[in-house]
DNA sequence: CTGAAAGCGCTTACAG
DNA sequence: CTGAAAGCGCTTACAG
């Protein structure tokens, strides 16, 4: 492959004038820059970033820890901040953690080895030491979805405590009284907050959120078919199963099926993430939609605010319920929501 | 970020001392070994990988350009990818193409400028200049699901002749004869297969493909929709829908439930590409399921024989039918799978 | 077993 | 406007 010295030689000029024209400093002669192009182009010459980096301590590059690259809600946000990278003219390198931190930790190490510019990251665990010395060492960093409490870093995050009072609003209206969850991993903010929310919302209803009716996930599918199971093998089923990710909400509906039940008639369903599928499942179901796509470009602007030294804020966007049909029938009486809600609702058309 | 130079200076030896225990070399003291130990855990000193790529002229990461991140089946292979380099000590950068051929241009320029060892793509096109001279320049290269004829380099893919074969058979077994498909671009292989074995397995049943009953997509979920309307408007709709890939299929049922149609009653569909999701769409959809996982893992067996100098050659596996109702119901008498089949029919219990 | 030195492909003060 | 030279952080013959 052509060096910058094939070019310098083709051109007749020296390498610095070679370097010049290609990072389009002012100072060089247009017959220079001709014929340095004209080289460029002969040889076919690409210069190599990896000699650049060195040199300039820069690698113009992400890297991005995602929990799972499977889940569809990561997956758009990958998709998101790979465009507004590209936009602001950075690669981006993704990092699958499928929700192990031994993995996760593999992967922010190796991205760290690779000098990239800056971490994105959701974490899966409370941070590997190597992680939250990088923090520590002001590697910049920002947290994308979940984050770690104490840790100085920017989040970029939704709030679903509104829409999560919303759904619970909805399934009080529609006469559940037994509501049970499917909660993420206790080591995940967002696997706390979703169950802290869900009980702060049931109390408002006077209603219990009993340990019975609180599953250990893991945020995979395998672990709410599991915990589905358990909810329907109790004495006193949960009328309504609330899953804290779609892929949960996958598992759930296997293992309603599997005991050939069905949703909403024996088992309510609603799901943390808003996926296509969920318009046409059998019944479509009632999901707490996030802005993954903002989120994923406001966590880059963040980032890229950190990298090139302008500060670089946290930022909460609001999730929103979208009703659909796995928890029963709305009353059809009702052309409005059938609950007052601070926080936008859509009835979904489809 | 402490250098190989601080580590010798704590250590009291050389920097090639240093690097030599770093890379296991054995003419190295065991006292030297372990004072070089000792300095590394003492500053928390990581090797630079891009001054040790600069060197080695290997980055020990592999390039993945695939068409569409936000499709399942290609999430699947990048996953598996991902942990088969892993396995063998390779990373992977993963490039989006969205499948647009100027972005995918752009990810494998990028890609080659930091001098990946080698690329596995999935072409949404007939390869880019860049791509067909790095392929002719000897960058170890392989093809993955979708390949560019022509060009000399190893092809990773399953075959799906046999399969469609068996959902042709099924379809006509269940009466239907008016049978359309939402096809993937032309420029893609995978894109004409699908079109030439479907209509070739129409043949042998003496049933035409008429050019109204190929609607031509993009392998994304508008396309999908766009078509299947053009289809329902047709005089004669067709009874079937094979959508060549399940982000059409699920474009399909968009069409189908916006028109307050049902499926199967007013019109069938099938997929290519089978999700996990279309164990609960209503109804169920018959797919033909590829296997993925085993593609990805052999694609970089392929690369990375290649790389390391082994050849690499090309694999191509069976893709295979998975029966559920999206067709219409099967004859509940038959326990045995409807129709003479020389490749595994799975008829799914779920 | 060990170190001094060259060199990978760039960029960038510095001097002219 | 231009070039010679230093240097980014490593690895690896070469000599001892």
């Amino acid at each position: 492959m052509a060096s910058i010295k094939d070019v310098a030689a083709e051109a007749g000029v020296s390498v610095a004038t070679v370097s010049r024209v290609l990072n389009g400093h002012p100072s060089v002669s247009a017959a220079a820059r001709a014929r340095v192009l004209g080289a460029v182009e002969a040889l076919g010459y690409r210069p190599n970033a990896v000699a650049r980096s060195l040199r300039t301590d820069q690698t113009r590059t992400l890297g991005l820890v995602i929990s799972d690259v499977l889940n569809p809600y990561f997956t758009e946000l990958a998709r998101s901040v790979e465009e507004e990278a590209r936009a602001l003219g950075y690669s981006v390198i993704i990092g699958n953690a499928d929700e192990r931190p031994d993995l996760q930790d593999h992967h922010v190490t190796t991205l760290l080895d690779r000098r990239i510019d800056g971490l994105l990251v959701s974490p899966t665990d409370g941070g590997s030491p190597r992680m939250l010395e990088a923090a520590r060492a002001g590697t910049p960093m920002v947290f994308v979805d979940r984050w770690i409490p104490g840790v100085d870093v920017p989040v970029v995050r939704s709030d679903g405590r509104a829409a999560v009072r919303d759904l619970v609003a909805h399934l009080h209206g529609l006469g559940h009284r037994r509501l049970a969850i499917i909660a993420g991993p206790a080591a995940t903010t967002t696997g706390r907050e979703r169950v802290d929310a869900f009980r702060e919302a049931l109390g408002a209803h006077g209603l219990p959120l009993p340990d019975a009716y609180i599953g250990q996930g893991d945020f995979q599918a395998d672990s709410g078919r599991r915990v589905t199971e358990g909810f329907l093998d109790l004495p006193e089923p949960p009328e309504v199963v609330f899953a804290a990710d779609n892929l949960m909400a996958l598992g759930a509906l296997d293992a309603v099926r599997a005991r050939g039940l069905r949703v909403p008639r024996d088992i309510a369903l609603a799901a943390f993430d808003d996926i296509r599928w969920f318009v046409h499942t059998d019944p479509p179901v009632t999901a707490i939609a996030q802005p993954t796509g903002e989120l994923g470009r406001a966590a880059v602007r963040a980032l890229v605010d950190r990298i090139e030294g302008r500060g670089g804020a946290s930022v909460t966007l609001p999730a929103r319920l979208v009703v659909r049909r796995s928890c029963g029938e709305p009353p059809a009486s009702s052309p409005q929501s059938p609950f007052p809600s601070p926080s936008p609702v859509r009835r979904s058309t489809t």
